[in-house]
DNA sequence: ATTATAGGTAAGTTATATTGACATATTATA
DNA sequence: TATAATATGTCAATATAACTTACCTATAAT
């Protein structure tokens, strides 16, 4: 039988302040760009997916971020107006958009990348690799629960 | 110099990611008896709060939930009209307010507590403790990077 | 006496999300 | 070929959580 001080509840609800913490701080640090272009949070979570999955279909991106049809549009259409994306039908099944950033929204997305990591960078950067792949581990168990 | 794979920005993205999708997921699993108390994610986290630091003064609470007076308010109203939280006066400094979650305060954290805990109770329980550790390790350099 | 701190409130606004209903185009399948 | 399923879009109304600006009281510290 287990019997860990990290699995009593004092220290999960511990935990689960930092993740809160942790996200909070992880999604502010680029405010002041995302203001400079007019944009929020939801609008910086797209061009984050939109520079990892280049060309990400609507439904991949509603899937990653579980919001529906009707906010995923708003977000898109600010993005459109800012000029910052573009769409390719699929070749094959033509129901299916792929969405991309366009020169303009790759630069955009540096500029918000480049404070936002910092943080992160940093914080890796003070450990060792053991830490590294230990935090990714128990996160990505955590996700995935 | 350091050339480490996970200080390179593909991995920096993927890791933004994973905190954002943590985040989320920590916080989604207890919607259902949210919904019951017909409160949402900002009461919920006061009430974490409450649970955690008990008699914790306004100001306080405003730091840890870096929000506005008048929307701690809003939620804080809402706790009183569920009739689960308490103010006492300090008995020094009488203009400082403490808040704490009474009996009844304390059984609807427990019901919400226990289905957000599962997943990272989980996840722990299927690392070691060094993984754990590291985990607790690098989230604590994030929030305070 | 003055200033600072702790807390409260009012009005209006913004950001992000929801539900429900309906529409179109395309592809897959019986 | 008729029908069902999929991918996407849109309208309208609503909810949640936050914001800004401004002003207020009470108490404590200097």
């Amino acid at each position: 039988m287990k019997e860990l001080l990290y699995l009593k509840d004092d220290q999960l609800k511990d935990l689960i302040e930092k993740i809160f913490v942790g996200y909070r701080e992880t999604f502010s640090d680029s405010k002041k760009i995302l203001d400079k272009y007019s944009i929020g949070l939801a609008h910086q979570k797209v061009i984050h997916l939109l520079s990892m999955y280049e060309g990400i279909s609507i439904s991949k991106l509603l899937a990653k971020l579980k919001v529906t049809k009707q906010s995923l549009n708003r977000v898109l259409k600010d993005l459109i107006k800012l000029e910052i994306i573009v769409f390719k039908k699929d070749e094959i099944d033509t129901r299916i958009k792929h969405v991309f950033l366009n020169e303009k929204g790759k630069k955009i997305f540096e500029e918000i990348f480049l404070l936002q990591k910092k943080r992160i960078y940093n914080a890796l950067l003070d450990s060792s690799s053991e830490e590294v792949i230990n935090f990714d581990k128990v996160l990505k168990k955590i996700i995935n629960g």
